[in-house]
DNA sequence: ATGGAATTCAAACGAGCGTTTGAATCGGAC
DNA sequence: GTCCGATTCAAACGCTCGTTTGAATTCCAT
């Protein structure tokens, strides 16, 4: 009975707010370094210093938090993105936009979120690049509706800077995009495997570099030919 | 007493084989439908017909089953890969080998994989991209010891084929080579995201149709020209 | 000060988990 | 046919999980 929706909608409660706020990042960190089975609501609540009820009396369900912790950050950063585009075709005037400023509008607003360290930061990145690969289907599902407009809005704009790309071309491309990014943002562990960056490189590569090497990448992959304007991909002989 | 070693090393023993086998399909199956934490021993033993105390008595834990369910596709692939490479550096004949054979190299191997239905296929490739995206620390070390040799050959010949490029640039290219790759291996759902492929365009788009379509956009990300050759990213006006 | 809702708390629930055990069964060598 | 190690099996162990409960407490408008 008690499980329903007791949050009052009036003026801010500040008693509620700092224990769910601290059920929030404590599920962010939590969730990133362990994923979304890994993390019992016996840990999570208290690295929170909260009761172990308090997550469904205030979240309902473990599922629920995990989506509120992923809405917390995304809406407003697809939302800067949106805001972005926008003020950037309508600076455009007409013009086309290019893919460069076109992707720079995607990944800033990520960048700023990875900076902005009172905000989750670096570790919320990870997380959201995590979700993106978890089997799980109400995750996947959550994803793909956060995503979506604005997925769909670069979509287009990606469209008229290359207008030359067929749209199905241009689709497998934006997944492309999307992974190398998620993985990137993912990354940590992985880029062990590659384990030729001394620690003082490692300190100095941050995430402005990181996208700074990223998007000429990306760029060149989506402005490369299509396929049939080209030849085939060259065969290792006798395959 | 009884966990240690139990299969012999003799010629081919059909009953422990079968069961093995057995139990290795169900869980390359479940582990990708599910994840590794998701999966439960006692739904994948239910699945592959063995009792509940098989997977302990043939592998020893859950953690080692998994570990072999990867080693069995894994292994093979990453070693034709690096064959496959040499057989090229070999016909080359001292002749710079170009960026896109070197990419098939890498690409061909995992694709012949995904065709091969009978040894998992696209399951399988699913799994590994999943896999690499796990949070689980044995995952993690376990993927980098399989992957180390084979990205290390890769990564000197690209160095070849790419005279220009600086290393440490490089190595950042090859992680968003494997970030898109994965992350399309793995992606099903994902696709959705784009929703604009009609159902028969899903059917036609076959693996190999993907991997011509993949090929391209990563090359041309590959030769792009290198940070600092050009102007920074163009950032958006006011950021 | 007091009443009533919002929140916190300790405790327990039932279920499912990976693993272990020891007996039953099997299968080929002698 | 007998024996012995390899395998299968049903059952249980100990533990952790997400969730629920009902009483205790806090908070604030009255």
């Amino acid at each position: 009975m008690a499980a329903s929706r007791p949050a009052r909608k009036g003026i801010a409660d500040p008693t509620s707010a700092d224990t769910k706020t601290r059920i929030l990042d404590a599920a962010e960190l939590l969730f990133m370094e362990h994923g979304f089975e890994a993390t019992s609501l016996r840990s999570l609540t208290s690295a929170a210093s909260v009761n172990l009820a308090a997550v469904n009396y205030h979240f309902g369900s473990k599922e629920e938090l995990f989506q509120t912790v992923l809405t917390r950050r995304l809406d407003p950063m697809n939302q800067e993105r949106i805001d972005l585009l926008e003020r950037v075709e309508r600076e455009s005037a007409g013009k086309p936009v290019t893919c460069e400023r076109i992707l720079s509008a995607m990944l800033i607003p990520a960048l700023r979120l990875a900076r902005d360290e009172e905000r989750g930061g670096k570790n919320f990145l990870r997380l959201v690049g995590r979700a993106y690969a978890d089997p799980a289907p109400f995750i996947r599902h959550f994803l793909s509706a956060q995503y979506t407009e604005m997925i769909g809005r670069y979509k287009e704009a990606f469209g008229r800077a290359l207008p030359h790309l067929p749209k199905q071309e241009l689709t497998w491309r934006l997944h492309f995009v999307m992974g190398a990014l998620s993985y990137t943002l993912a990354g940590t562990d992985a880029l062990k495997l590659f384990s030729q960056m001394t620690g003082t490189d490692k300190e100095r590569d941050n995430d402005e570099l990181l996208i700074q090497r990223l998007a000429p990448f990306l760029v060149a992959g989506l402005k490369a030919p299509a396929l049939g304007d080209t030849r085939k991909l060259e065969l290792v002989s006798g395959y």
